[in-house]
DNA sequence: GCGCGTGGTACGAAGCTTCGT
DNA sequence: GACGAAGCTTCGTACCACGCG
């Protein structure tokens, strides 16, 4: 900075009045600093400046990592979001569950420069003895309501009472459901509206089937689905473990949509498609992206109140992979 | 920290001494810095320090998004890399490709607090006028080799020959390709090296049909195909695009693989669930990632010179989506 | 006078504030 | 109102010095 001052012949305070666009600098001077600035290749220091005014426009991002496609577009409509707001994305990702590797990886990220942290798949808080460092805004998509930090997420309630119901409509008896792991909200909500949407029809509650979000997880549950004569509809809680229940269906000689209806979550956009194109609820990523980025500026910038749970609504998607059950014969 | 040095009565380099685990602290001492510590939930300031060391222990990475797999895929190794190696990873998605977008991007991310830059599909390089920072160390994934930055990549050209092989020893008279864009490199290398393979086979070489790794692009390129008769063959350069086209051709009637075979590019978890199964390459994402991050970390602490192009091997993956072409009538 | 455990002080790169002209 | 000079602030670390066996 100081080389910077004396190539253009002003104080460094002059060159700092340029750098944070003050007023009441002259024209001719800030044209003159700024060309200094190009010719130097000066770059102001992050470090420095951060440790003066104490924001970094940085976001701390906690996931699981971007197998599931989910995550994926979450995290891609988030780092773009804080991108349109100035801010970078600082990205952990955390291998196993165990606690030793989450808590290695707070650590790291809480010591790293971020103005706030977001988390994807709230879980991990659940962990004992773990607790984010005060001070540090946080938001949540996929969490519980019952934690303290503001969330925003897709209405999974909703998302799974329409696939459902939409089956159900169809004319099937009931819906069989496999779900997301255990441990995440946004599995256990929809499998929770699934549940409730056949309760309130009358239909039968079938038995749960527990995947991992993977299509290599959905192929396990649907050979095991296949196997039961019964089975006219299933409703897979993302599009990948869908696509997994398809193979399995098609490799047991169930024809699909003619036998079986198969639908899914999510709505990537290969489910599009996929043979034939899968029926599935589709999340608006960038909506809760840009909603989030809001929620934590708001806290950074402005020093809000953490504001309450935001839902965005899903939408139903119809495609090939649903039809009416076949008739008895 | 003054607070910890004050409440464990020692001074605050004792407190910095104990916080680097230096070897000369007494035992008893460190142990009243870490309960202090504990008790006033101290963390350091990484702003701070990074002004002393000059080290950030974060690596930027630039890239287009993760709609592509492939990149999703690349992203989520690195950050694992990168976490073992006790660095985090700052994010930076270029959403449009014009001129000012990936200027205002590079600024943000050089300005913000990184040891080094990872770039994903480099031909953002080539945007005249953009210049990387200089002592900033570079690693490129898919990149020319004729730019001056060390670069690890999956050996296109070996993955292209091997799967046009394939097919070209299956029967086919000649191999079509739907490629990727047209300014990435690594699409620009499986068309190469597709194209060399085929001449080499004494095989006629058809006009290529561009995409831009989209499903729909592939679509729109497998109605094309759809169209050609003597199509018996389709080399698609990413997973994405050959889902795209097996749909196409499903939808003209075309029977995969009784009447064409498709091949794709990457093998994302999802590709051995596609009905058919997908024959495609592997892409090695995970030994391209830690390759990345050690090259990355040599250079930041090790200061050492940077080193040579790597090229990681893939592997072709034989599904059931390609057989012998139908035999004339 | 050597090694060990400590404390004291300077320093890094910016910003802010208060005077000045 | 436009600018400069000086001094203080941020927080942690490097370097050197100190006392003690």
């Amino acid at each position: 900075m100081a080389d910077v001052a004396a190539l253009a012949g002003v104080s460094s305070q002059t060159v700092s009045r340029v750098v944070n666009n003050r007023s009441n600098v002259e024209e001719e001077t800030r044209q003159r600093v700024l060309s200094a600035m190009r010719m130097l290749g000066y770059r102001p220091n992050t470090a420095a400046r951060a440790l003066v005014t104490g924001q970094f426009r940085a976001l701390g991002l906690i996931s699981f990592g971007l197998a599931s496609f989910g995550n994926a577009r979450t995290v891609d409509a988030l780092t773009k979001a804080a991108q349109r707001a100035g801010y970078t994305v600082n990205m952990i990702a955390i291998e196993s569950q165990t606690e030793q590797a989450v808590h290695e990886a707070f650590d790291q990220l809480t010591m790293q420069a971020v103005d706030g942290i977001v988390l994807i798949e709230a879980q991990i808080l659940d962990t004992p003895a773990l607790r984010l460092p005060p001070g540090v805004p946080v938001v949540m998509a996929d969490g519980d309501v019952s934690h303290r930090h503001p969330m925003v997420d897709t209405d999974q309630v909703q998302g799974a009472r329409l696939v459902t119901r939409h089956l159900l409509d169809l004319g099937h008896e009931t819906v069989w459901h496999v779900a997301g792991p255990e441990d995440s909200y946004a599995a256990k909500r929809r499998a929770e509206s699934w549940h409730a949407t056949l309760k309130q029809a009358g239909a039968a509650v079938p038995g749960v089937l527990f995947g991992d979000w993977s299509a290599a997880s959905g192929y396990e549950a649907g050979r095991v689905l296949a196997r039961r004569p019964g089975v006219t509809a299933v409703f897979a809680a993302n599009d990948q473990m869908a696509l997994g229940v398809m193979r399995a269906m098609t490799e047991a000689g169930r024809r699909i949509p003619d036998d079986v209806s198969i639908a899914g979550f999510d709505d990537i956009e290969e489910s599009a498609y996929l043979s034939p194109p899968l029926t599935t609820v589709r999340q608006d990523f960038d909506v809760v992206a840009e909603r989030i980025v809001a929620l934590m500026i708001d806290q950074i910038e402005a020093g809000a109140a953490p504001a309450d749970t935001a839902y965005v609504a899903p939408e139903l998607v119809v495609r090939q992979s649903t039809a009416p059950p076949p008739s008895r014969p």
